[in-house]
DNA sequence: CCATATCAATAGATTTAAACTATGATAAAA
DNA sequence: TTTTATCATAGTTTAAATCTATTGATATGG
């Protein structure tokens, strides 16, 4: 049977391309990784490795086994925090993925009550964008994700936390802007302003707007909820944005934030984690901790 | 880093509850599986095992471990698999499971092709009802599923096969017996003949009869499809029996088989195996030769 | 075109730990 | 009480992973 030993040398190989390097990184000596790797090619009968002079590269086998290899290397990894979660439960680290639209204005909200709550447990927060983060929680480089749920996310464990209105935003002095609700209607031939590409909140509301009859105003595209927001109230054009960056949110006077009549523009949020991933204690703790913290945040 | 070994000497112990029995099992003596233990419960700190006297058991703690455990365990099997897969596409042991109701059926349509096209595969076939068969593909003891698909079964990666009618069985004297089609109607307050609990055939066929208004034999509930065709052929009640089960099957004199208008009762075959299996080669070329050998088959 | 730096492979010695056999301890069964 | 089953302990052997030191091969720079 194979050595989970030699499945570390493998894929430091493959991050590395470098004898050295990975060795270094096994903290192993050089002669001793180069050594286990051709025991290892020998075992499987397999060349994984190609040596050209000064460039080490993977075979197509050894890309393929590098694969299989973070598997096993992942559930190893998961064998031992689980153990370390047995010893002393709700403790350990825990990465958190979320998307660059929501954490800005989530975390203040659930953070202090996250750590003071789950004081034993070290959150490493992480933002990015949802293809990104689904990849890193598929890699185990990430524990949890919160971010809108999508169907192609059904391969991972969900416990959704709450549904987030959209508002619209507009300049003080645009036609729209002293109604106290808009209706679908309303947004009918209007010129939107939209983040760019990738960002999945740029998907859901434009996909709203659209068919509502707006368009987009394809001449700009914001790289933040920020520049956005000064770009509405610079009256350039409106948008939708998610309830919570609205709160307690400046610059209130120069932007007006409407709600919309039902049916309301939504985004369903939701906690994502690894089927089988071993803390689920402290998973299903952070998804009560941040239930409870939004509670009366939408009412 | 735990090492591949302890874990399985782990797992031993959990299969067998015996120090002795387990160290056989794994091919050590059986100080070294008790050592080993030992080492690995004093390096986590953690008691895996309840000694009483004459009886083995497992802690919660090591209850929860055997289960990450064996996760690893599988990963690393799946990496020597990938690895002699790719010394030799399309070859190794394959272990197919199917349902009762299907297997006897199909099995003579699918395994000359499997055999002759795929000769370098091995294939084992394993008969059980739907649940065992989950769990016994989770655990890694099985490779592939044929049977009808169930939302329950998303986690698994999925290939469609075909869909299969049902027909009604009837005696020759029955009154529907000269019928050359049969409607939904005609099940209205017909009494249907049904397989024990545990068969998804039972569920399948019986909601359709049901919501057509028949009704359930309840004094009497077969063990197989063949039990319940001779207990049609002596013209103690109906049933509803898939279509492979169908063809070519005796005794043609003493049973009618009746295709129903459409909408027709059906069910949907397919073809599962965990997402990650290592062969997945292996599974696209069964895939082809079955949906190969079952064209033309309902038409 | 030679000198040098880089990098992986090899050789041989050392250390670690996993495995074995033999035996002891304990409690249930006879 | 004796026997049997069963796990733990002790001491030894064996296997293999690791280390340091070195070689060999190949680009690169002067």
């Amino acid at each position: 049977m194979i050595k989970i030993r030699d499945l570390e040398y493998l894929t430091a190989i493959a991050e590395y391309k470098h004898f050295g390097h990975a060795a270094d990184a096994c903290f192993v000596s050089q002669p001793t990784l180069s050594g286990q790797i051709q025991k290892l090619e020998q075992r499987l009968k397999l060349t994984l490795i190609e040596r050209q002079p000064r460039n080490v590269m993977l075979t197509p086998a050894g890309e393929k086994l590098v694969q299989q290899a973070r598997q096993v290397l992942n559930a190893a990894n998961n064998f031992e925090e689980a153990a370390k979660a047995l010893l002393d439960p709700l403790s350990g680290d825990l990465h958190i993925g979320l998307i660059p639209t929501l954490a800005p204005y989530i975390l203040p909200h659930i953070m202090p009550k996250l750590n003071s709550n789950l004081a034993k447990i070290n959150f490493y927060l992480h933002e990015n964008r949802t293809q990104d983060l689904l990849q890193q929680l598929e890699a185990g480089k990430l524990d949890i994700l919160i971010l809108p749920w999508l169907p192609e996310m059904v391969r991972f464990e969900r416990y959704d936390l709450f549904t987030e209105p959209l508002v619209m935003a507009t300049s003080p002095s645009h036609p729209l802007a002293n109604k106290t609700k808009v209706t679908f209607d309303d947004l009918h031939n209007q010129k939107i302003l939209t983040l760019e590409d990738g960002h999945c909140l740029r998907d859901q509301a434009m996909g709203y707007c659209f068919s509502a009859g707006a368009e987009e105003d394809d001449s700009f595209r914001a790289t933040s909820l920020e520049t956005l927001r000064y770009m509405v109230a610079s009256n350039i054009g409106i948008t939708l944005l998610p309830q919570l960056a609205t709160i307690n949110y400046a610059p209130q006077k120069h932007i007006h934030y409407i709600p919309f009549e039902s049916p309301q523009p939504v985004r369903e949020i939701s906690l994502l984690c690894r089927t089988g991933y071993a803390q689920m204690e402290s998973v299903r703790a952070v998804v009560n901790e941040v239930r409870q913290a939004v509670t009366g945040l939408f009412d």
